[in-house]
DNA sequence: ACTGGCGATTAGGTTTCCTGATAGATAAGG
DNA sequence: CCTTATCTATCAGGAAACCTAATCGCCAGT
C-alpha cells in the first residue's frame, strides 16, 4: 500500500526544489510564498527529515532533497502527460517546440507545411527562444537545440551533423576587389555569427585553420545566425554560416559558397523532450516527422 | 506552465481505474465510495470527457481513462519512489519481496545471510504468496515469479531458467520393488505437484515422453512444490520437482535422481519490479544480488 | 419479492490549504 | 548608518477542498 504525503505539498516541493526559492516557486502556483513555506514545514514534519537547507544566502537542497527531486520531477510529467491523455480532444490540438530563431526561420518554418499536410489536425507552435527553457517552466512539449547533445534528465536524439562554410553573396566573387581564394578574404568584411556557443568555429579560428594570416574580429556581429546570412544576401560581407541553415539561400542562389573548405564540428542538431512527453501521440507524430526530416535533408 | 486538475483526484482516479471498482478504490484510499464517486465528478467536469463507462454491469474505463492510466501508475510511482528516498534513513531500511512459498524456502531463504552480510543496514522482508501481487496495493518493492516472462507494465530480468528432474529418496532406489528405470515407476507411488501452472511438466507429460505406459494421475498431491519436496524425502514416493528447488536436498543427499531424464521448460524465474523502484538504492542493491547468485547458482 | 452489492447524489461537517499581515535576516545603495 | 528590496518563517482567520452519512436507483442472485 503506497503511503504519500499530501500531494500539493510534493507539487510545492518540485518547484521549490527546481527554483531553489520559495517565492519563485509561489509564483509558478500561483500562490503566496507562506504557502509554500508552510507546505514545506508539513512535508518535513512528515517525513521527520529536513529537504532544504536555509542558509542566509540562500536556499539549498539536502542531500535527501537532491536525491527525490527529479524522482519528483519525473513524476509530475508522468501525471500532466496522462492528464493530457484523458482530454480526449477529438478537437485540434497542439505540439509547441522550442527552438533558436534562426533554425526556426531558415530551416523549420520552411518545412512546417509539409507537416500540415500530414498532421492537419495537429496546429505546432514555434516558440523560438535563445536560452534553453524549463520544460517544467514554460508550456514546452519537445526542442531542438544545436550542441553537444546529452541533455540531463531528458532524452535527446540525434537530428543532423552540421558543418560550417563560407558564404556570400555571388556579386562579391568577381567584384572589386575579387573573392578567389581564402587569402582574398583580407580584403573583405567579415560578418561574425555571436550566437554560436564554444566549440564551433569562429572566423579567427577558420582563418588560421586556412592558413590566412589575417586579424579575424573585424566587421560586423550579430547574435543571430538568421541576421548573419541575410546580411551576407544582402551583400555586406563574407559570413561563416552553419551549412544547415544556408542551404534554402544557396539553393536559390541568394548565396554561394567561394571556395569549398568545410569545417566539420562536433555540434549537431537534437531533438530533446521529457520522457513522458512521448507518451501523448501528436508529440511523438512531431518528433517522428523531424527526424525523417533531418534524415533526408543531412546527405546533403 | 504545467496545468494540473486537483491532485487527489488524479489518486482517486489512478486506484479506481486499477481496481474497476469505486468501492474497493475506496477502501484502498480509506475513505467512503462516495468520495471517489465525487472525486470522479469533479475530474470528468475539469476534463470535460468521461473517463469510466457506467455499464449496469459494472465499470468500464473510456478510450481516454484507459489511455491515461497507465501514465498514472507510473507517475505516481515515481513519487512514491521519490519520497522514500526523501526519507533519508541512516537507519535500518527493508526492501520487501513477493515469492512463491517453495521458492523462498528452498532457494532464497537459504541465501539471504549471504545478502544480509553483504548489506547488514538492510532488511528484507519476505512476503510469500501463491498469487501474482499488484504492486500498488501491497507495499512490495520486487518479485520473483516463475513464468513465461514478460509481465506487462513492469520490468522483468531473466533470473535463471528451470529443468523438470525425477526426484525420490535414495532408499527407494534398491527397495522393493526397485526402482532402476523409467518403467518401474508402475509400482511407485508418484507425487503431484499442482502449483505448477500450465506449460510445466506433470507426471502425465512426462510419462508419456518417457513411453511409459501408466496412469499419471494416482497418488497424492500438494499445492506447494516445498511440500511435494518433503514428502519425497520422507519416502513417500517419486516426485517431479524442478531442480532450482530440489538442488539442497541433493547436494545433501536427501533426494537422488533414480535416472536421468530431464525435461527443459520455457519457463523461467523472472525478477519483476516496477519500473520506478529501481531508483531506490536498497531495492537495486538487491535486485543486483538476486542476479549475481542466480549466476552462480545456475551452471549446476 | 427480497436481499446484497454497487454507484450516484445531496447536505453538512471536517480538514486542508491559502491569504494577508507581520517579523527577522541579509545584501545593496545612498 | 540607515533605507530599501528581497527572502523566509509564522500565525490567525477564512476559503476551498474533501469526506461522511444517509438515501436512492439499479441490477443480480437467491
Amino acid at each position: 500500500m503506497r503511503k504519500l504525503p499530501p500531494l500539493n505539498a510534493l507539487r510545492a516541493f518540485e518547484a521549490a526544489g527546481r527554483h531553489l526559492s520559495f517565492s519563485r516557486a509561489a509564483d509558478e502556483l500561483a500562490v503566496t510564498p507562506g504557502a509554500i513555506s508552510q507546505q514545506m514545514r508539513i512535508l518535513e514534519d512528515w517525513l521527520g527529515a529536513p529537504l532544504f537547507r536555509r542558509d542566509p544566502k540562500g536556499l539549498s537542497l539536502t542531500e535527501a532533497g537532491q536525491a527525490a527531486l527529479p524522482h519528483m520531477r519525473e513524476g509530475f510529467d508522468r501525471l500532466a502527460a496522462g492528464v493530457r491523455l484523458m482530454k480526449a480532444s477529438d478537437g485540434p490540438c497542439r505540439v509547441t517546440v522550442s527552438v533558436a530563431p534562426s533554425f526556426a526561420s531558415k530551416w523549420l518554418v520552411p518545412r512546417l507545411d509539409r507537416f500540415q499536410e500530414l498532421h492537419p489536425q495537429l496546429d505546432v507552435y514555434v516558440h523560438a527562444d535563445m536560452n534553453l527553457i524549463d520544460f517544467a517552466d514554460d508550456d514546452v512539449d519537445v526542442a531542438i537545440r544545436f550542441g553537444p547533445g546529452g541533455y540531463e534528465g531528458l532524452i535527446s536524439e540525434r537530428l543532423m551533423s552540421e558543418t560550417i562554410v563560407p558564404v556570400c553573396a555571388p556579386g562579391l566573387i568577381n567584384g572589386d576587389p575579387p573573392l578567389k581564394e581564402p587569402d582574398d578574404l583580407k580584403n573583405q568584411t567579415l560578418i561574425h555569427d555571436d550566437s554560436n556557443r564554444d566549440g564551433v568555429a569562429t572566423w579567427a579560428m577558420w582563418l588560421r585553420a586556412a592558413g590566412v594570416d589575417c586579424d579575424g574580429n573585424r566587421g560586423p556581429r550579430f547574435n543571430q545566425s538568421s541576421l548573419v546570412l541575410e546580411a551576407a544576401v544582402a551583400g555586406k560581407g563574407v559570413a561563416l554560416a552553419r551549412y544547415a541553415l544556408a542551404v534554402a539561400d544557396l539553393e536559390a542562389a541568394r548565396l554561394v559558397i567561394p571556395f569549398n573548405y568545410e569545417t566539420p564540428t562536433d555540434f549537431a542538431y537534437w531533438v530533446v523532450y521529457p520522457e513522458a512527453k512521448a507518451a501523448l501521440p501528436e508529440v511523438a507524430s512531431f518528433i517522428a516527422w523531424l527526424k525523417a526530416e533531418a534524415q533526408e535533408a543531412e546527405p546533403k
